[in-house]
DNA sequence: TTGTACGCGTTATCAG
DNA sequence: CTGATAACGCGTACAA
């Protein structure tokens, strides 16, 4: 229980000096003498010196935190995203508060105004797919505390700053894919029509078609909310039409092309043994499947986080202005599974 | 940018009397008149008064920052774990800081460090599978900062507080499951023998093979260090034998009974429909395997993380005397898969 | 019942 | 080149 915690006080009496003195031979001051310096430097490494961040965040008012709001931590790409995030903030001296939203707005604002009362010096928000008002999150600006959108693209708030994948292009290059195996009907299933996203990749989709001559189906593209039966329902449709059933699929998320797969599986679909599939996500659990899709769509949700966090200690750090509204897109790359 | 931070300051000058009347209403002292209370609260709701952590912290030379360290957070059973722990934490004012260990000994203790810099208030440890010394741990103890290991058993220090999955019933469960559906022999499979865990749940294992009159072979134990070929050689030593093959397995893990079962069906085990078996996890991802295991052993990771984190903050507030070790065991659940 | 004064650890300003 | 002092926001012993 030797608790003696080194400050510059005590630095300074062991010292026979001033706190100031100290403090600015610590942060180098060109005022000090160099020999001061050295003696100053030296004792404080010896005695395991760390500044103590509660009395300069008091200083600086600042808290060092900062916020996350997202949707779900059992979401693999939201966990990878956390981790880029977690990553480059604690190396920038952060720490990092993460709220779950689960989808709620409720709970999404409720979280809002928890993190504004922690005092949080900036936010990083994926939105829930049912946000279309901002007011929540505009407070945060209004008292010139930053916020980054990533991972969801806010498309009703036109001014603000976002970190986006590049979901267009994955989805664009997925589809070629197929195409290029020879596929010519090929099924898109987007995720919640709520979230842009799900439109972004459609768009990826339609002009990779379009840009290799293959024609466009509509009975062909379907929906879900990532709900299973929901999932299922929309499946059940692609392949309503006997004479005209996919033979490949891009699925907006790898779950939903989980469930689809296996209800395909389920009812001992005719076609299913040349059926190819590619998804959003490159779930590790991929090889342990029967029935792996035959590429997926990496996202670098890494990458993407440490965007955010990027962008966002820049706008606290007023090295970009608030109102020079940035958007950072984040490059996809497919994956294609070496399944041996 | 209206940005006016609410003080104590603030308030007082609204309510025209001094900031000690202010701070003491609010924090409910008996000495002050109930009418003046009253007022201080009202304004300081209206105004969203937030009390400045910093500054409580500076005061009480707290950092209210815990830090984690743990092996990994691709393995779901840590970032369930976390979840319980950051919950229960920002509820009672704390942060939290993740370090990776990624089971490598230096990294831990330089991750050690770091977070004695930082100036956590204290510590919870999943250790990595090679710490057997406990000196980067014990610095922390010796300056009066609690340290709580869970998850891994720290046998070799015997002086310690720790939060453990009670993983000998866990795996007593599991295989008098498997014994009640008629098996005679059953495998177990276990981790990497550095984890106490994996011997705690042998003695499970073989603990419910002795209570129910199955007799023992010891040609169906085998371990594996979780990589994937050491996997794959554990397996084809339990299946060595013709005549003794096992028609059950326990398994340490589900990430390494999802190999050995891929394994067995590549090469086509002639009695691989009768095999059935039983991992450590619940993985959502049970659902989409085609040869899934029959039960899970579901070990409450965010309850495990609760626990520590309460015991934590017990020991932080002396609620609890450092030198009186405490053991916690948190249940499992064998969850039987309906796979419909 | 309320107010004054001080300290937590740090940095910035200004005086020496 | 160095030191004294004030300030950041809060809590509390002590004085009034």
């Amino acid at each position: 229980m030797n608790n003696t915690p080194v400050t510059l006080k005590f630095l300074a009496e062991k010292l026979k000096m001033s706190v100031s003195t100290v403090s600015k031979a610590l942060n180098n001051y060109p005022t000090i003498n160099e020999y001061t310096k050295k003696r100053v430097q030296e004792m404080a490494r010896d005695l395991h010196f760390t500044p103590n961040k509660s009395a300069i965040n008091l200083k600086e008012r600042k808290s060092r935190i900062i916020g996350i709001i997202l949707p779900n931590l059992l979401d693999h790409f939201f966990t990878r995203s956390i981790y880029g995030v977690e990553q480059f903030a604690m190396e920038h001296g952060y720490n990092v508060i993460i709220g779950q939203s689960h989808d709620d707005l409720e709970k999404e604002i409720q979280l809002a105004n928890m993190l504004l009362k922690s005092r949080v010096d900036g936010l990083i928000v994926a939105i829930s797919k049912h946000t279309q008002d901002f007011s929540h999150f505009d407070q945060f600006e209004q008292i010139g505390l930053p916020v980054v959108y990533y991972t969801r693209n806010p498309s009703f708030n036109l001014n603000c700053h976002k970190v986006l994948g590049n979901t267009f292009r994955g989805c664009y290059q997925a589809t070629k894919f197929l195409i290029d195996r020879g596929h010519k009907k090929i099924a898109y299933l987007g995720g919640p029509k709520m979230i842009n996203f799900t439109h972004d990749r459609f768009n990826g989709y339609i002009n990779a078609l379009k840009d290799n001559q293959v024609s466009f189906d509509a009975s062909l593209v379907a929906y879900t909310d990532f709900d299973k039966e929901n999932t299922i329902a929309a499946i059940q449709n692609l392949f309503a039409n006997q004479e005209n059933t996919p033979t490949a699929l891009v699925a907006f998320k790898e779950p939903i092309l989980f469930d689809a797969v296996k209800y395909l599986r389920g009812i001992n679909h005719p076609k299913f043994d040349e059926f190819e599939c590619v998804g959003f996500g490159n779930n590790s659990f991929i090889s342990y499947l029967d029935s792996p899709p035959i590429a997926s769509i990496e996202e670098n949700p890494e990458s993407v986080g440490e965007n955010a966090i990027n962008l966002l200690l820049k706008l606290i750090n007023r090295e970009i202005e608030m109102e020079n509204y940035q958007k950072v897109m984040v490059d996809c790359k497919l994956v294609i599974h070496d399944l041996t």
